[in-house]
DNA sequence: GGATTTACTAAACAGTGTTCATTATATTTG
DNA sequence: CAAATATAATGAACACTGTTTAGTAAATCC
């Protein structure tokens, strides 16, 4: 029966084509701009139509997260490549400050904002970070395998490197560094160097 | 002209009136539910009365933000007393985490919204976060120029200290370590360690 | 070809922030 | 004190928002 296998594939494309058009609105109007009847708008569809296929903004903003994640994770495949640990985690951490500078509606939504942790289900978990999170698991356990860093235990490493580094990314995309007594083009080097700095700290 | 300062006075009584009936509603009913027309109910008024009064919801925002940041330095004052700098820089970080947790709606509007940071004018920063950012600005002074902690420079020392921490609790309140392999009810111990790891790392 | 399922939408609902003409109150002036 | 004026507050509207539902058009099935 090939009739219901269109069908199927014509329904995936529906549903690309709505995050694929979130996605790009997200990214080039903003979040504040970006509704239900705009995006309805973009595709030449009624907002009601939308609910056919999402079945409400939260579902619709998680599923742009997830697509957000996946840039991430093409980004560590193609910035984390070193193979010695060390070096590697620099890389990660130095492309995650990046892509959060390049996105910074795109990193609200993913490490900021409420909205879409709104849609997951009772008894089940987040799931959109893992595969980018074990990218950054992965090296740390061979940099506390090989003694290189002053971790015992990975978890506490993977969510002290995540936290000193969405810290730094998120207080930038907020604006909460202005107004600090740094100068404002100077921030995003001081960003840097404060990464680099616990980079050394780290190291045994 | 008695009756001009009884008018200035009735003024500054409404927006105190104003801005302590959002904070409540932000504080309990959190922010979804927190609109101009609940805030206005709430104070018997009509909800065009508080555009008298602010500008317009970011200008209101802001000024609650501004009085959630008393708090923050009321709890500053109140739990980091220790003249011995480190031990204070662990109280400021312990209780920084403290307030976070207890009032994450709080620290949403604080640190993390954008909302708030919007209404401020052009040509003019960012001051609600200066006095408890002096905090610790002063106590990393003081440990530098004593030589208890592997910083040079204060301002560095200051940025990451805080985002080490406000990653950490922001990561929290947004709920971002769920489906991250740990217990749910083990992530604020985890925190805790996490910040006690840090700030041995920085000791000298 | 007629019945039925599927895809879509127009219209409405309840809510939001915000503005403005109008009313009620308080103050000042003649 | 009464009239004129300045101040304070509001009702009603505007242009949005997310979401639901009844109804329509098209594709599929028998």
């Amino acid at each position: 029966m090939g009739i219901s296998e269109r069908k199927a594939r014509e329904k995936q494309e529906m549903r690309t084509r709505i995050i694929e058009a979130a996605t790009a609105m997200f990214m080039s109007e903003g979040y504040e701009k970006t509704s239900i009847r705009n995006i309805a708008e973009k595709i030449e569809y009624s907002p009601a139509t939308l609910y056919l296929y999402y079945k409400d903004k939260d579902e619709l903003l998680y599923e742009v997260q997830k697509q957000a994640f996946s840039q991430l994770e093409d980004a560590f495949a193609k910035e984390a490549t070193s193979t010695d640990p060390l070096t590697r985690l620099s890389q990660i951490c130095h492309c995650y400050v990046k892509f959060g500078k390049a996105h910074p509606e795109m990193y609200e939504l993913m490490f900021m904002m409420r909205a879409p942790m709104n849609s997951i289900k009772e008894n089940e978990s987040w799931d959109n970070n893992t595969d980018s999170f074990v990218v950054l698991h992965n090296c740390l356990t061979e940099c506390i395998e090989k003694g290189l860093i002053r971790f015992d235990d990975v978890m506490l490493a993977a969510f002290s490197v995540w936290s000193m580094g969405h810290g730094l990314v998120s207080l930038d995309v907020s604006c909460r560094f202005q107004g600090m007594g740094i100068d404002n083009t100077h921030v995003e080097q001081m960003i840097v160097t404060a990464i680099d700095h616990y980079l050394q700290l780290i190291k045994t």
